[in-house]
DNA sequence: AGGATAGCCTGCGGGC
DNA sequence: TGCCCGCAGGCTATCC
């Protein structure tokens, strides 16, 4: 899935877009894929079957941002938000998730698993294009609310601190144990946990690990002042030189304007299980860490 | 209460 | 060519 590199890239190229045109109308393809409050907070997919096979209520539009004119796209790790002049819209990309934008009569999008379209117009009528969000595999979703409180309290105020913020001082009171059995957790699982730090998953949390020399099984409570620093400061380094390369795509992964990043050809041990260490020449390792696979060189993580 | 697990989905590549 | 298997960028409820 997109990770903050990927999103932020998303975030640009939609904002650069959409911004200051008017919400014309909603289409709702997939009912299950949109989540408002009334809905089970987890969103449709994972509420207990007999939930998800009733007839689900109607959406209100204007939660929807139907009769807005778009004012911001705004980010928080790996959680895309739309806020109009009232409502405000939460987009999660999941593991496949792509928003898309297309002028009028640009090329058309893959029709396939497209569950959301928002026509936007500019102030005078016209029409300008449209807005698509399609997930293959549904890992993500939409989220509509009534106002930028109501979405930022409900589902960013939750989440850690955005990971491209992070500096040595704020990365170590995340971590900071807050009782006796915290701590014990590896230190890749707490980078991949969104309510510590929001914003790495797999990819960047081993690249991470990687340029800031520590392996990824340490217990969290194990690191030293020093190597948090060292952390934090990779951290903030490999996320910024990401979105500068448009992101890393692996597979499917495109901007809102559809152009693939770049970043996956700087992966120094992401996707590298069994090849060659770029600083050691050993044998990378790959295995499975709070499980997820795994790579880091055994010879230069510490 | 923190931390590890299963499960949600589709699609792709490899092996046979 | 086609089938089956394993695997993939995330997150949540659930259990221990």
């Amino acid at each position: 899935m997109p990770e903050l590199p990927e999103v932020e890239r998303v975030r640009l190229s939609i904002a650069r877009a959409i911004t200051g045109l008017r919400v014309s109308g909603v289409t709702v393809h997939r009912r299950d894929m949109v989540c408002t409050p009334q809905d089970p907070p987890g969103g449709w997919s994972r509420a207990p079957e007999a939930l998800r096979l009733r007839p689900k209520p109607r959406i209100n539009k204007t939660l929807l941002l139907q009769g807005d004119r778009v004012r911001s796209l705004d980010r928080h790790g790996k959680q895309l938000a739309i806020f109009g002049d009232r409502a405000a819209v939460g987009i999660h990309l999941g593991m496949t998730g792509q928003l898309l934008y297309r002028a009028l009569e640009s090329r058309p999008v893959n029709p396939d698993h497209i569950h959301l379209t928002w026509r936007l117009a500019h102030l005078d009528g016209r029409p300008a294009g449209t807005l698509i969000f399609r997930d293959p595999r549904r890992f993500g979703g939409v989220w509509a609310h009534e106002s930028a409180h109501q979405l930022i309290a409900a589902r960013w105020q939750p989440l850690g601190p955005d990971a491209l913020t992070i500096n040595p001082d704020s990365l170590a009171d995340s971590l900071r144990p807050a009782s006796q059995s915290v701590g014990t957790r590896s230190v890749k699982a707490a980078l991949l946990d969104q309510h510590t730090v929001a914003g790495i998953g797999n990819i960047y949390a081993d690249e991470a690990l990687f340029e800031s020399r520590i392996r990824p099984d340490r217990p969290v409570r194990s690191l030293d002042q020093d190597e948090i620093s060292c952390l934090a400061q990779a951290i903030r380094r490999i996320l910024t030189e990401a979105v500068e390369q448009g992101g890393s795509t692996l597979r499917d992964y495109v901007d809102g304007d559809g152009e693939a990043g770049s970043f996956q050809n700087k992966h120094k041990v992401y996707g590298r299980g069994g090849l060659m260490c770029i600083t050691c020449g050993r044998t990378l390792r790959s295995d499975t860490i709070a499980q997820r696979t795994t790579v880091w060189c055994d010879s230069c993580q510490r």
